[in-house]
DNA sequence: CCGTTTATGCTCAAGTTGAGCATAGCTGAG
DNA sequence: CTCAGCTATGCTCAACTTGAGCATAAACGG
């Protein structure tokens, strides 16, 4: 039994037949995605690739590039140099995510095409716009994920699309025999329905009950039988090639999840900042709205940062007192982070 | 810069000139490992596979199976099937650790074998002695990392072994230039000397410092320069094949860090327990002793637990009453989990 | 110079946590 | 048969943390 994602079964690709000769055919490639995420004006943003002009319509990606052993020694390395030549990032922060290896993840079965095996990286960075990105442009992630941004408060599609469209989801179980979790646990869960609680790092498992009940793009692209009877209807949020928004949800529940326990922030913070920038940024990656006082409180009291005993002016009422991270916290405490929980919405 | 794995720099493994002839005529294979953990008698274990008979003195190893993505439709279906096959198991938990695949992690670079990348899985289960194993053993986790057993207080070896000689490797820093954080510093944090606290977490910065600083046996295998100088003297903690200590200890971290608020530790429980075998569990698990009536209190309040109405007699003393693991809990909050704390050593 | 706006300081009640005292109910020795 | 010894379990209390809000400070624009 799964704990972090509640699902009926394995999500299934597309590829019925176990073994399909043109697979066979095929090798194994081991491929590199990136979710490269910055906050710019509080927005927080993944650089993705947009689409060659002349494949008309093909939807946005992650960065992606090949993996040879025989160039890079590690798998970051090679994650970096390629990051560096597509987009001229230089990359500072990055962790690997999680390996996406299902069958019909990348090509079709029926291709030739060698099976992809894709590691996902999550690298943080500020977003500096001064570079020479020749396909790469910055999105924000609300974009992909709309349902997902709370910061003014719970955002209408959940109620106007999202609950309709999964309650008829709901009714569709009867036929399925008893589940360890029913559709409706599941729902109401995952999307804090029914007066349950949102927890805003189920970012992949919401996600993918969408994806389950046919309601993304994604999920009509690969051919589940559930989502044919609705095909006609429009899709929640902006759909991405392969499962590219599969691993920006992994990226953006696991800096949700990652900013309360380390540090991480300050990767998208400029040197100086004020402290509600830094509520800011912090609110444009995890949604809620904080508490100003406790923020400060807990910030300070943690021990982050340090001021720097300038002051920033014209912040529209009293000056700001400006503060830089306070990087001995890493030697102090054994977990240090933003401990923030959502207050009132 | 790196928040979780304080390094100098990347970890070096062997093969320094960048390409070889020999590893530019192999191609890339995708391996699956799998770190199964189970715990008896109050011993956390983990299923090793021992050499063959013949292999005289090989180290360890964790189960190891290809995969190939003509057989299984997903990464995860295709470890269930071969640790079937290899052990007779039917993995119940499993989830993703980590993708290993820095170059020389499996075979010699001057080796024409293929580069293997390979993805890590952690798997809890009860260790149910009645199995087929051919090859496979439970042993104890803290055989090959007995810095982390502090069940029985402070390990002695931190004091007589590892302190000494981590103070002997941090004067050979003299003539490194000056690093984001000094040997000293990472020292201190991963093994909490000096008044630092020990956080049970930190498994994989430990085993890695260890590696980086030539204690352990897999640093002297591999080459490391720095190792040559005392190679001739015991090492810490008994070796495993290629980087597969490497996967233990990040195994080992991600358990003693998801059991805080996954009720996963229940995977590693009968049906039928009491209160306190539950805390050996954990104990077992993380290490440190915790306070009887506030883990009760805690388990009994998060609402982990329900009981049958039946007590264990013959426990020494009073009986206890028996409790199940209650599964509405996943319903009801958004992170359950035994959120232990350590207590006084 | 005053209303508006943002920054920052402070208080208070409620909840959580760490630690220990006290009682309950077996078992085995004598 | 009884009591010492042992483990289980209940309960209290002080210290600390957290959520929420009141109050004051200091700029800015008219």
């Amino acid at each position: 039994m799964s704990y972090g994602q509640l699902r009926e079964s394995e999500p299934r690709s597309i590829g019925e037949p176990d073994i399909t000769a043109a697979a066979a055919a095929a090798g194994v490639e081991i491929g590199l995605n990136a979710a490269i995420v910055a906050v710019t004006d509080n927005e927080p943003v993944v650089l993705v690739i947009r689409s060659e002009p002349d494949s008309a319509g093909a939807p946005d990606g992650l960065p992606f590039g090949p993996f040879s052993p025989l160039q890079h020694r590690t798998l970051e390395s090679g994650l970096r140099a390629w990051v560096h030549r597509q987009t001229g990032l230089e990359l500072g922060y990055a962790e690997q995510l999680y390996t996406f290896g299902d069958r019909g993840r990348h090509a079709r079965p029926d291709d030739a095409a060698p099976h992809v095996v894709s590691i996902g990286y999550l690298a943080l960075t500020q977003a500096k716009s001064s570079l020479d990105m020749q396909h790469g442009v910055w999105r924000s992630w609300y974009h992909y994920f709309p349902w997902e941004d709370w910061r003014r408060g719970r955002p209408e599609i959940l109620e106007n699309a999202i609950e309709p469209r999964l309650k008829e989801w709901i009714e569709g179980q009867r036929s399925i025999p008893a589940l360890p979790v029913s559709r409706q646990e599941r729902v109401r869960i995952c999307f804090g329905f029914d007066g349950a609680s949102w927890d805003e790092e189920k970012v992949l498992e919401r996600y993918e009950l969408l994806y389950e009940a046919g309601l993304v793009d994604e999920a009509v692209r690969d051919e589940r039988e559930a989502t044919r009877q609705w095909s006609e209807r429009p899709r929640l949020g902006v759909p991405m090639r392969f499962d590219h928004r599969r691993i920006l949800a992994t990226a953006i529940g696991r800096v949700r999840a990652k900013i309360k326990y380390r540090p991480v922030i300050f990767e998208l913070m400029p040197d100086e900042f004020t402290l509600f920038e830094l509520q800011r940024t912090v609110e444009a990656i995890l949604g809620p709205h904080l508490h100003k006082q406790n923020f400060r409180r807990l910030v300070e009291g943690a021990g982050l940062v340090e001021p720097t005993g300038e002051v920033k002016m014209r912040t529209g009422g009293r000056p700001a007192k400006l503060y830089r991270f306070r990087r001995e916290v890493l030697l102090e405490r054994p977990a240090p982070g933003v401990r923030v929980k959502p207050g009132k919405v």
